[in-house]
Order: structure tokens, then C-alpha cells, then sequence
RNA sequence: GCCCGGGUGGUGGAAUGGUAGACACCAGGGACUUAAAAUCCCUUGGCUGCAAAGCCGUGCGGGUUCGAGUCCCGCCCCGGGCACCA
């Protein structure tokens, strides 16, 4: 079954040993729920044309070693691997090419697949999942539909971030600093009607079941800084004209309210118009078109500079002392959090006080640090003072801690109903919408109100219970109201029309608008059944419809598809409930930092509600989630093309071979860290597998005469390195320490050489150590030594503890912390033989000559330290 | 500005509060060879010294401890994330 190379032609061992591990399906995954799971997942790839890069070997890398090494521990092991397929590169290649995206995405996963072989990663392609499969994506709709019926999904007509360049509409987090996150392209505010998830409805389950989980705890903080909650209450301020209503903010600081010197509301607040008076009206519209005309990153800018602002002619009345308040418009506070409007308390905010500097508005200090010296009651601290304190200038609470305070007005002004305690987090609902082609097809259509009232009636008189949420989902197109009708679910999956060009209609809307057979369409609620509009009504309760044109974003497909994995090939369900159960979820989930908020959010979340209704046992999807750090250029520079330094996988396999690479990759150092590629570093692991190759195999290819069948042929010391490696490399690898693994195993072949003898079952349990990591190399050298079946299939060598215990141990003599002297002594040894010891070593006495000992301390086995004088 | 990481030889990096620099790379010297490659052996943190050995040394300054790369306080620098979030 092996090769018959002389040296390491790992040219020839590693495509053969691919060869047999792909023809045997050796790591084909069987659903036996009596064994124990072990489930390794890697983030969702997506099949770029450029194929491979280093930091995939290096993540695919360490699950393989993960996968490899379960299974040598008996588990039943699932490593999958599929497709987030879907998603604009592929479709701007399209465009570019004039062909399918979906001939370019068979392309790209072909070269992927063949070069994830590779690599010797032990995936079951057999379950391979892909999200733009029909079969795959079915379920993505379903899943949708499921939020759709919960009330989580509306539509909006809302200005959002539409990038000209990709012709698409970004969500937020997609915007980085006015620009595109993908390309880097310009975005500007347009209006148009978009899919929102109600993401924030389980704002606070994503923030507290994060205690749930095993994970960086650099990535809970940055999800807990994302969901952004903050404690505080919202308050009614009386408007002075009593016509206009009332003013509602939100503040986390309520025992400020004796504080406030002016109010201020966002540009896009809906009482901008009407707190207007004639005398402002020119300064305020003036101002609200600059606002409005500023992009992100002008905003970012000047956040560090100048206010701007513009009083609106009217005042507002303090709920807590009645006093009369100008109301402000300014861009400092935006629509999007909170009320959209705020009481400004510039004595302890920084930028109220900013504000009130420019605009001569006054600042009252209501609060004064506990210890300042002088403190006296009467409020002259230097400001603005944020920090903790006590009320000054507030009757009635003047002297109260402000936290006590802050409960008590807050409760006080409830009482009155002029306010309540509320919690606001910064997440925002998130827009779940695409003007392009490729993604999954939303599975709606529009109608009209008396046609949705005769189409779910219909539904309903012919059996068929139609995902419907408890409040219609409507929007107005076209200046007429429209309701959201979704499709059966037995009718999905809702496929793509084809069309004959991708180009965005630079109007907003997706190709798919312009495929008018498609869109406007006679429509059979019941059945899902469609024909073109423009052709005669098939029957009497088909209803005049028009079809979602918007597809879903990219994170859709990678929202689930975990869970896929479990049972890729079922069509009843998105997996079987037995196996969702036997699985659960990944016990380890590997890759980049990246991901760290919107992907395992996003994920987070549809599993929350895929929880909440049944389908899957767990509130949290990924219960343990690992980071690799990225692999840097040369010149400890990210890798980019346009800096010229990349190194390409495929050109280091076949230069050095891929048992190479992956045991370099997890050689480099931690595997969580950032650290640069060193070529020259490469060597050295290269050096490492070729005296591996030698100590086993002889001039002529065959085995090795100094490995022997005698089992007892090892010398003690080896031995006692064998069940030393065998322990650490298990321990490095459970946690995640695989270049200290390397250097014991390295530790081990440098004494291998250098022991005359070894005995073949040492040799051999080597062997299994070091197959996760190089497994080509192991397979063939096991083979060639006599190892039985595969090495992969056999169980992974048990050290013996008794084997670790050492006779002789060494001591270190310190005196006054200073290493003076080593001892050689029997394990046991007791402090004073120790202590009697040092006194008579030649190296360490001339220091303690003369000298009065004051202290020893003793640790057995380790150190003696003999403090004197 | 705020929140996280991280600073150890020429380089990548090791080190439950207990020998700092494991394991490698690079460099230098030697063996084998007609020669080279490969391989093997030796040296390899700095300073002083012929040597034995000694002193210094984990970003900087303090502290705790018999003993600190590791713990505490205050800084500096680098990397990542967030940022007018009320």
C-alpha cells in the first residue's frame, strides 16, 4: 500500500496517500449515536477565484490536526466543509465576464476543493453543503419565513447606505468611514424599501447568554460593546406651546435633570419642522440640508472639531424644577439611538459643555465630586466634571450620592408620568435586503389588501396553513399599500429566474425587476403556482401579484449552515431532529477575528429563534470558538498582492510538500497570534520530517535496521522521552498548543538519533503522534514499518505515568535567589540532605562561607534557596 | 478619547511565581567529500577574562516576595476593535 520511494519523495507519498484516503472514504462521517460526538467546524469559506491562501491552510490546518486527532480517540468525528457561494465578487465577475455566476461559482469551488486535497485535510466531502444549491438555500427560505411568521422581518422605506459603484445598498456595519468595507468604494443616503430583521428584539438574550459560551474574551467584549446596552430612563419634557406635545429623551443620567440648559434633537427629528418658528425657519432648513448632505465620514471628521447647531425658536419646560429651555437642533445627536433627541446637561457631558461653550447657553453644575476640597455645597468644580459625586443645586435632592438620586427622580418623575427607566442598546434592527442577483430569492409576493384577504382565505378553504405573521407586513409601492403574502412552504424552494444580464438597474432595484414574467405574475397562494401577468388569469383565485425583487445578503447561507452539516441531504427538514440532538453543536468552532461580531451575531440570533421555536435544543449555536491569528507577509505587512508579499501554498507544496506546510504554519508560535511568515523558517520543520524519514528508512527504502522488534531495545531514557511526548503532544493539542507539540516531538527524534537502538513499537507509537500533523509522511512510514491498517484508525498510544517518575532529580541552589550550584539527588530528597549538600558543592559553598544563613526555602524537587546574612 | 491584545537573543518563539532564551531559523567553526550539496559534531544574549569564573540582561520607572518575564502601581511604544451612543 505504500510507496516505494528510497528518500522523502513527498512528491510521490502525499498525492498517493490522498489518493487512498479519498478511493477508502476513510473520513466519511456515520450517524452512530451510540458513540461519542466530537463535532470541528471552520468558518464558512467562500470560493474567491484566487483560490487558497495561507491563512486558510493555516485554520484548515488546525481543525484537520483537531479532527485527526479525535478520532485516534475513538470519537465520532463530523469535519465538514461547503460553500458560502453566494455573494457580490462572483456576482461583479459575472457581470464583468458576461457569464452565470453560477458557472463561476462551480469553477472557484472546483479549484478549492482540489486544493483544500491538497492540503491532506480530512473533510467528509461527502457531505459537502453549498448555499447557492437549490436543495441548500430551500432552507435558508424556510428559515426566513419562520421570522416572517414570528414578526421578525418588516419592510422599510428607510434612507440607507447605496454604494454607485456596486450598485447595492450596504447595511451599516458594511460602511466603514463613508466607504464601502468591500472595494472601498463611495456610499451616499438614498431612500429605498429594504427587509429588516428585528434583530433587536433579543438584544438582551445576545448580550446575557453570552456567559453561555467558551469564547475569547476579546470577542464577548466587542459583541457586548456592539449590542451596546445602557441603563437610564426616558423622560417627557412639556413642550412650551402646549399643541406641539411633548418632547421625549433618553438620558443615562437622570439625576442631572436640575442641570439641563438647553435640549437638543437630531436634524431628522420628526419635531424639527414643527418646533420651528417663523423666525428660524431659513437659519433651521438651511442647517438641516448641510446635516443631511454630510457623509459619514465628514461626520467622523468634524466629530473632533467644531459643533454646529441652530436654535429652533422654541423652549421646553424641565419636568424636575419647570424651568423655560431653548430647544437646539444639531447633528451631534442622531435619530438612530435613543429618541433622537436629548436634555443637555453641559456642566457633566463634554460635548454639551462644547456646545454651550460655542453658543453662550449657560452650564449649571447639579453635581460635585465627593472629594474635592472644596466642597462646600456650593458647585464650583472645574467642568465639565463627569466623574462620581453628590447633588448640589437640585431641591430636593440636593447632598444625595448621584447614584441614589438618579433612582429617585427617575422614580419621582414616573410617579407623575413624566418618565420611566428604560434600557437602549445601540444595536440597530438589521437590513437584511440586496439589490443584486445572486443571493437567495425573498419568498413573497406583493398584493394588493383585498387580494391578501382572498389569497390567505383561499390558503386557508384548501388545507394549507401559510406562514403568516399576527400583524400583515406592509409597504407602499408605487404609492399604493401592498401586503406581504409569503409563499407555501411546501412551494420552496423559490429558485432564481434566469436572466441574461446581471447588471444592476442602477435604479435601486435588482436585476430581477427587470425580468417582468418573473415579477408580475398571476399567483396561486395555495399552491405557490405562478403564471405571467401578462397572460389570462388561469383561474378564478389567482391573484394579481409582484414578486419580491430584493434577494437576501450573504450572511444568510452562513447564518445556518452548521447545522446542515448534520444531515446535508435531508428534504424535509433542515436536519433530522435526532440528529440535531446527537450533534448538538460544534464542540470547537476555528476562525479568523473577522467574524468576531457580525457573522457570529447574525448567527446567534437566527439560532436564538430557531430555538425559540423548537428546532434546535440549544440557545447558543457555538458553544466553544477559537481565533487563529493571521499570517503576515514577509515584512510583517498584512499579505496583499499590491505589496508583493504573498507567499502561495501551492508553490510551497510542491517545493517542500504539504506535510511541510502544515507542520511549519502550526510551528510559527501561538496559534492565535499574529505572526509574520519566515521562508527561510521553513527548513527547518523540513529538516525535522527528513531525519523522521531516516530514522525509519534505510539507503535502500528499506526499514531501518536500528528499529528492532525487541520491545525492550529502548533505553531507559528513551523510553522515558517516549511517554513524556506522548503526554505533552496530547496536552498541547486539547489546548491549542501545537508549536510546543512540534518541539517535543522534535525533542524526540533528536534523541531517536541518537540512540543506537529503538524498538519498533516506539517507533511506531511516534508515529501516532505525529500523524495528525503530517499525516502523509506517518501513513507512509507506518505502512513501511509493518503498522497495521491505517494509521489513522488506530487508537492513540496511552503514556504510563510510572514510566514519567524519574530516580534522580535535579535541584537548584540559589542563595539570596542567585543559581549557584545544581544538585543531582534522590527523588525525596529532604530539605536538610539537600540543604547539607549545597553547603559541601564546590560551586555554591564559597558563598555561603561565613556566612549566617537566615532563611532556607525549599521546593522539593525544584529549588533550594539559602538566604543568608 | 474608550475597550482589548502584545513588547523576551540577529529572527520566529519557550518558560504551573522557582535554572530566562526550550525547539527552530540565521551566522560562524569543524568532520565526511576530488569538490559541492546533503548529513553529522561544536559555538552562538551582552560585557569582562587566556581560563576558571563573574557581572549585566525579558519596553521604562517603582513595589510585593526568599525568589518576578510571570503578581501590583505608574508610564512609553506597537497591533486590533469601537467612537458625537446621550
Amino acid at each position: 500500500m505504500a510507496t516505494h520511494c528510497k528518500d522523502y519523495d513527498f512528491l510521490e507519498i502525499e498525492p498517493h496517500w490522498q489518493t487512498f484516503w479519498d478511493t477508502n472514504r476513510s473520513f466519511r462521517t456515520t450517524d452512530d449515536t451510540s458513540r461519542p460526538k466530537y463535532y470541528v467546524l471552520d468558518m464558512f469559506p467562500y470560493p474567491s477565484g484566487a483560490g487558497l491562501h495561507l491563512g486558510h491552510c493555516e485554520n484548515y490546518a488546525i481543525t484537520d490536526i483537531l479532527a485527526r486527532f479525535q478520532r485516534a480517540q475513538g470519537k465520532n468525528v463530523l469535519y465538514p466543509i461547503g460553500w458560502d457561494a453566494f455573494g457580490l465578487p462572483t456576482e461583479n465577475y459575472a457581470v464583468k465576464t458576461g457569464r452565470h455566476p453560477r458557472e463561476v461559482t462551480v469553477e472557484n469551488v472546483a479549484t478549492f476543493r482540489r486544493q483544500l486535497k491538497a492540503i491532506g485535510v480530512s473533510y467528509d466531502f461527502g457531505r459537502e453543503i453549498d448555499t447557492t444549491d437549490p436543495r441548500y438555500f430551500r432552507w435558508t427560505q424556510w428559515i426566513w419565513l419562520q421570522l416572517f411568521k414570528k414578526g421578525l422581518a418588516y419592510v422599510e422605506e428607510k434612507p440607507v447606505w447605496w454604494c454607485p459603484a456596486l450598485g447595492t445598498v450596504l447595511a451599516n456595519e458594511e460602511v466603514i468611514d463613508g466607504v464601502s468595507e468591500v472595494g472601498k468604494h463611495p456610499v451616499e443616503r438614498r431612500p429605498l424599501r429594504q427587509w429588516v430583521l428585528r434583530i433587536t428584539a433579543y438584544a438582551e438574550r445576545l448580550l446575557a447568554d453570552l456567559k453561555l459560551v467558551d469564547w475569547p474574551d476579546s470577542t464577548k467584549r466587542m459583541q457586548e460593546a456592539w449590542i451596546g446596552r445602557s441603563e437610564g430612563a426616558e423622560l417627557l419634557f412639556k413642550l412650551e406651546h402646549p399643541h406641539l406635545g411633548e418632547l421625549k429623551v433618553f438620558t443615562t443620567r437622570p439625576d442631572t435633570v436640575f442641570g439641563v440648559t438647553f435640549m437638543v434633537i437630531a436634524p431628522e427629528h420628526p419635531l424639527a419642522d414643527a418646533l420651528t418658528t417663523p423666525a428660524q425657519r431659513e437659519a433651521v432648513a438651511a442647517y438641516r440640508k448641510q446635516a443631511s448632505a454630510k457623509s459619514d465620514l465628514e461626520r467622523t471628521d468634524l466629530a473632533k472639531g467644531e459643533k454646529t447647531g441652530v436654535w429652533s425658536g422654541s423652549f421646553a419646560i424641565n419636568p424636575a424644577n419647570g424651568n423655560r429651555i431653548p430647544v437646539w437642533i444639531a447633528d451631534y445627536v442622531i435619530m438612530g439611538y435613543g429618541t433622537g433627541a436629548i436634555m443637555a446637561v453641559p456642566a457633566h457631558d463634554e460635548r454639551d459643555y462644547a456646545f454651550a461653550q460655542k453658543f453662550n447657553i449657560p452650564v449649571v453644575q447639579v453635581i460635585e465630586p465627593d472629594h474635592s476640597e472644596g466642597r462646600n455645597g456650593s458647585g464650583n468644580s472645574k467642568l465639565p466634571y463627569t466623574g462620581d459625586g453628590c447633588l448640589v443645586h437640585s431641591e430636593g435632592y440636593s447632598g444625595l450620592p448621584w447614584e441614589e438620586a438618579k433612582k429617585k427622580i427617575t422614580a419621582d418623575l414616573a410617579a407623575q408620568g413624566r418618565g420611566k427607566a428604560t434600557v437602549n442598546y445601540k444595536l440597530r434592527d438589521w437590513l437584511f435586503s440586496r439589490q443584486r442577483y445572486w443571493g437567495e430569492p425573498f419568498p413573497i409576493v406583493w398584493v394588493n389588501p383585498e387580494d391578501y384577504a382572498a389569497a390567505t382565505a383561499h390558503a386557508a378553504s384548501a388545507g394549507v396553513s401559510l406562514p403568516l405573521p399576527a400583524d400583515a407586513v406592509t409597504c407602499v409601492i408605487d404609492g399604493r399599500t401592498r401586503y406581504a403574502l409569503p409563499v407555501p412552504e411546501h412551494s420552496l424552494p423559490l429558485q432564481l429566474p434566469e436572466v441574461t444580464s446581471y447588471q444592476p438597474t442602477g435604479t435601486g432595484e435588482s436585476p430581477l425587476a427587470a425580468i417582468t414574467d418573473w415579477v408580475d405574475i398571476w399567483y396561486d397562494a395555495a399552491t405557490g403556482h405562478a403564471a405571467p401577468a401578462s397572460g389570462a388569469k388561469p383561474a378564478d383565485h389567482y391573484v394579481l401579484a409582484r414578486r419580491e425583487t430584493n434577494t437576501m445578503p450573504q450572511w444568510a447561507g452562513s447564518c445556518w449552515y452548521y447545522l446542515r452539516y448534520l444531515d446535508p441531504k435531508n428534504d424535509d427538514a433542515i436536519a433530522a431532529p435526532g440528529l440535531i440532538k446527537y450533534w448538538a453543536g460544534p464542540d470547537i468552532y476555528v476562525g479568523g477575528a473577522e467574524h468576531a461580531v457580525l457573522h457570529l451575531l447574525y448567527a446567534r440570533f437566527w439560532h436564538k429563534v430557531l430555538f425559540d421555536i423548537g428546532v434546535v435544543p440549544t440557545p447558543e449555536p457555538f458553544a466553544k470558538l477559537f481565533h487563529q491569528g493571521i499570517i503576515l507577509g514577509e515584512d510583517g505587512e498584512k499579505m496583499s498582492k499590491s505589496r508583493g508579499n504573498v507567499a502561495n501554498p501551492d508553490d510551497i507544496i510542491r517545493s517542500h510538500g504539504t506535510d511541510t506546510l502544515r507542520l511549519y504554519l502550526m510551528f510559527l508560535g501561538p496559534l492565535e497570534a499574529m505572526k509574520p511568515w519566515n521562508p527561510s523558517g521553513i527548513e527547518g520543520v523540513h529538516r525535522f520530517l527528513q531525519k523522521v524519514w531516516r530514522e525509519c528508512i534505510g539507503r535502500e527504502g528499506e526499514p531501518n535496521p536500528k528499529v528492532v522488534q525487541d520491545p525492550s531495545a529502548d533505553s531507559a531514557e528513551l523510553l522515558k522521552l517516549l511517554h513524556e511526548t506522548i503526554k505533552k503532544v496530547g496536552d498541547d493539542i486539547e489546548g491549542l498548543r501545537f508549536n510546543t507539540a512540534i518541539s517535543q516531538m522534535m525533542i524526540f527524534v533528536n534523541a531517536l538519533q541518537k540512540s543506537e537502538r529503538a524498538s519498533l513499537a516506539t517507533v511506531l507509537s511516534f508515529l501516532q503522534l505525529l500523524a495528525p500533523f503530517a499525516p502523509h509522511i506517518a501513513e507512509e512510514l507506518w505502512a513501511r514499518l509493518g503498522g497495521d491498517d491505517s494509521i489513522q484508525s488506530t487508537p492513540w498510544p496511552k503514556f504510563d505515568p510510572a514510566k514519567l517518575v524519574a530516580s534522580e532529580q535535579k535541584i537548584i541552589v540559589q542563595v539570596n535567589g542567585k543559581k549557584r550550584a545544581e544538585l543531582s539527588v534522590a527523588v525525596g530528597s529532604n530539605q536538610d540532605l539537600v540543604l547539607q549538600l549545597a553547603q559541601a558543592h564546590a560551586d555554591s559553598a564559597p558563598f555561603l562561607a561565613g556566612k549566617t544563613v537566615k532563611r532556607v526555602v525549599f521546593v522539593p524537587g525544584k529549588i533550594l534557596n539559602i538566604v543568608v546574612e
